[in-house]
DNA sequence: GTCTATACGGCGATAGAC
DNA sequence: GTCTATCGCCGTATAGAC
């Protein structure tokens, strides 16, 4: 069967990421990707240099699907209480998280490995900065669409936004306590409202 | 040299700890273990079962660590002022995490390889725990010195610290913003103070 | 350009000599 | 109780066939 090097990597890809949700991605190892592609086991050299170049590839998706991801699934920040927004997003987050919990257990894993892998420490840098840039992105909407202003930079309360949900997602793929990760929320979107004002009319910017 | 086999578990344990720090829990296998311990490798399989059952008898020891470490570390917390009090004991987990980042990322890594290696699932759970039990010990003891009580209960507080801190951790983890941590600390310290009110005179337990 | 056969070194684990 | 030798397995890489 003759296919394309191109396609071959991507077909590959999909491979890999299926390994790693299913077993790690410690487990994701080249002949268990081919078996899963059902390619053989030189293909995969044909396709990528190394392991670790497919490693790469894989995690530039992933960044990428992260951010195209965030666009698409924040958009109901529409509504005048920037409580709920906030409320509502960090809870579809948990919804997300809870539906597909392999998801964000394979980018915890993909961030671990690049910080340990030389070459690739950027790329987790990279990957924290895109799920910044996301809620960078729906905190000015949301505020915009509550009519209300930030009291700190909003790259700080983006931050502020991603060490909440990042923290609510090891614990919570460790002891799967939904209840308690919803009580977390709660106290967020309150706190974080706390860091919102109404635009008084006139206000430059 | 003849050594007692429970002192040569001990001495395996100290060199796996020391090579997962270093080059990764990935890289810790039983061939680096021996050869960071001066052993041969036969000593391994005679000091443990297996590889795994090694790597259960290090997560034990460090969920153990953990507790300990808490117990020593979070004394500092006799202050009337509550909001302080919050915010120089996450200044100080901020401070053993820029000091000796290797640890809490081995943390992190044993927490990861647990949740994906049958039979040590549990053990990813309890390490949480004693994460959550150190954090609801410190609440206490900080909120009876400053005369204050937690409006919600405890170990709810807890875990919100915990999930602070672990977001604080990953993020730092991967891009080192030392000056950006602090700001989450201040925001979280404010916020968790306000979960806590004054004692009146009189009131029960 | 696409795919296969094969060699290499590191891995966990064991058998058997001392 | 300790060590050397070795097994089978696996991920990686390459040489060369279609």
């Amino acid at each position: 069967m003759r296919i394309a090097a191109g396609q071959r990597r991507e077909l590959l890809l999909d491979a890999a990421l299926r390994v790693c949700a299913r077993d790690g991605v410690a487990a994701a190892t080249t002949r268990a990707i081919v078996r899963e592609a059902g390619m053989s086991l030189a293909s995969f050299h044909y396709a990528f240099d190394s392991r670790d170049a497919m490693m790469r590839a894989l995690m530039v998706r992933v960044v990428d699907a992260t951010r195209h991801a965030a666009e698409q699934r924040l958009r109901l920040d529409r509504g005048p209480d920037i409580r709920a927004a906030l409320f509502d997003g960090l809870r579809g987050y948990l919804d997300h998280l809870v539906a597909d919990p392999e998801h964000e257990q394979v980018l915890q894993e993909l961030a671990q490995h690049a910080l340990r892998t030389p070459g690739l420490e950027s790329l987790a840098r990279e990957l924290v900065a895109r799920y910044h840039d996301a809620a960078e992105d729906l905190l000015e909407r949301g505020a915009a669409a509550a009519g209300v202003t930030w009291t700190i930079p909003v790259r700080d309360v983006a931050r502020l936004v991603v060490t909440i949900t990042d923290g609510i997602t090891l614990a919570w793929l460790a002891d799967r306590d939904t209840a308690a990760a919803e009580r977390v929320i709660a106290f967020a979107a309150d706190a974080l409202a706390d860091l919102a004002v109404p635009i008084t009319k006139g206000e430059p910017e």
